[in-house]
DNA sequence: TGTACATCAGTGAACGCGCGTTCACTGATGTAC
DNA sequence: TGTACATCAGTGAACGCGCGTTCACTGATGTAC
C-alpha cells in the first residue's frame, strides 16, 4: 500500500542506516537484501522501491557513513569542537574498535573497497580527504613544522590500519590488540608533535 | 582416477596456492570452490579430497600467503637480507600496492579478518607477529632509542593501513594513492629514526 | 469541502542462478603375495 | 619379477539453499474537479 511522502523519506533513510550498519559489521556479501529490508522494518521488495540494485544502496550506504564519521571527528556529541589529542584518544580507543556498527566507516571496509567500482572508490577517497583535512587543518593550528598535508596523510592511513589490524587480532590475541591502538597513538602524537 | 603420492600432493598445493592468490584478489566471499578447483587444474570435487570445507581452505590459504609474505620481508629474491630502508620502499612501492595477488596477504585482507572465526584471527595474529619481529630485530640493529617494540608495532599497522587506503582510493584518485605510500613512507622511516 | 480516481510505496510469491557440499563412480597407483 | 586387488585422488552430476531481482497486486495517499 501506498504510504505518505513523509513515511516513505524515513523508511528510506532507515534503509540506508540499516545497511550502513549491516555492511560495516559483515561486508557487502555478507549481508542479503533480504536482511536488509526486515531490519529496516520493511520487505525485501521495498528496496527496489528507492534504489536500482544492492549495490546503489551500498554507494549510499557508504556515502552516509562517511558522512556520519566525518561529523565525529568534527563535533563531539554535546556539541563542542574536539581537540587533536581528544580525537586521537577517541578513534583509538577500545570502545570505537570494539563498536563496528558505529566506528569509523573507512576502517570497517578498508581492504574491500579495491574490489568495488570507482564509484564506491570515489566515495572512499572523498572520506579519506575529509578525514586528513580535519588533521591538518589541527596540524596548521598547533603550527606543526614540515610538510603538515604530508603527515595529515600519514596519520590518516596509520589510525585506519590500526583499527583495522587491531580487530583483525582482537580475536584471538585481544592483548596486542590493544597493543596496536596505543603503539599507533603514541606514533600519531609524535608525528603531529604532541607532548608526552 | 587415482594419482600418485607425489601429483596428490603437488595438486594439494595448486589449490592452496591458487585459493591464496584469488582470495587476495576477490575475497573469500568473492571466489567460489569451482573457480578455485578449475584454477588449479582440477574439479571443484578434488577439492573435497584435501580439504573439509572451504572455510579450512581459507584457513590455510592465509597461513600460505602468510608464510610466503614473511620470506620476502627476510630474503631479496637473490638471496640477500635487506636493509630496513630498502625493506620500507619494497613494501610501499606503486608495485607491491598493485600487485595484489602476489603482495601482502595482511593488507589484502585486513578489514574481513576480524568477521572470520578465531582460528583465521590466530594465524592474522601469528603473521602481524612475525612481520613486527623483523621490523623490532631491524630497530635494535640500528640502535633505535625508547619502546622499540611498540615502534615496531606502530610500524607494522601504518604499513598495513597505507597499503589497504592506497589500494581503496587506486581507481578514482591514483595521485592521492601515491601520496598515502610516500606519507607513511617518510612516518615509518621518521618512527625508525632514519636519516633523510 | 466532498467525491472520484490516478499514483506509487510497499507486499510477497516467484524467477533463474550460482553457491558449497555430497556421492556413486572411475581407474591408475601402490601393495600383498 | 609378475599378478591380483585394495586404495583413494579425482570426476562430474545432483542436492538443497539462499541469493539478487522481478512483477502482479494492494490500498492509502494526494490530487483534480
Amino acid at each position: 500500500m501506498k504510504v505518505s511522502k513523509e513515511k516513505a523519506a524515513q523508511n528510506r533513510a532507515a534503509l540506508v542506516e540499516t545497511a550502513a550498519r549491516l555492511f560495516r559489521e559483515r561486508g557487502i556479501d555478507g549481508v542479503g537484501v533480504a536482511e536488509i529490508g526486515k531490519a529496516a522494518g520493511l520487505t525485501h521488495g521495498a528496496l527496489y522501491a528507492h534504489f536500482p540494485s544492492k549495490e546503489a544502496l551500498a554507494a549510499e550506504a557508504l556515502t552516509h557513513g562517511l558522512q556520519v564519521s566525518h561529523a565525529r571527528l568534527t563535533r563531539t556529541f554535546d556539541g563542542r569542537t574536539p581537540g587533536l589529542s581528544e580525537l586521537f584518544d577517541s578513534y583509538l580507543s577500545e570502545e570505537k574498535r570494539d563498536d563496528i556498527a558505529n566506528g569509523c566507516a573507512m576502517a570497517a571496509s578498508a581492504s574491500e573497497i579495491g574490489r568495488q567500482d570507482e564509484t564506491i572508490s570515489a566515495r572512499y577517497s572523498e572520506g579519506f580527504e575529509q578525514m586528513t583535512a580535519v588533521f591538518e587543518k589541527h596540524l596548521r593550528a598547533h603550527k606543526v613544522k614540515g610538510d603538515v598535508r604530508e603527515k595529515a596523510v600519514a596519520i590518516s592511513s596509520a589510525m585506519i590500519g590500526a583499527i583495522a589490524a587491531s580487530r583483525a587480532v582482537l580475536k584471538a590475541q585481544p592483548e596486542l590488540a590493544n597493543e596496536i591502538l596505543r603503539a599507533t597513538r603514541r606514533a600519531v602524537g609524535d608525528i603531529a608533535g604532541e607532548k608526552a
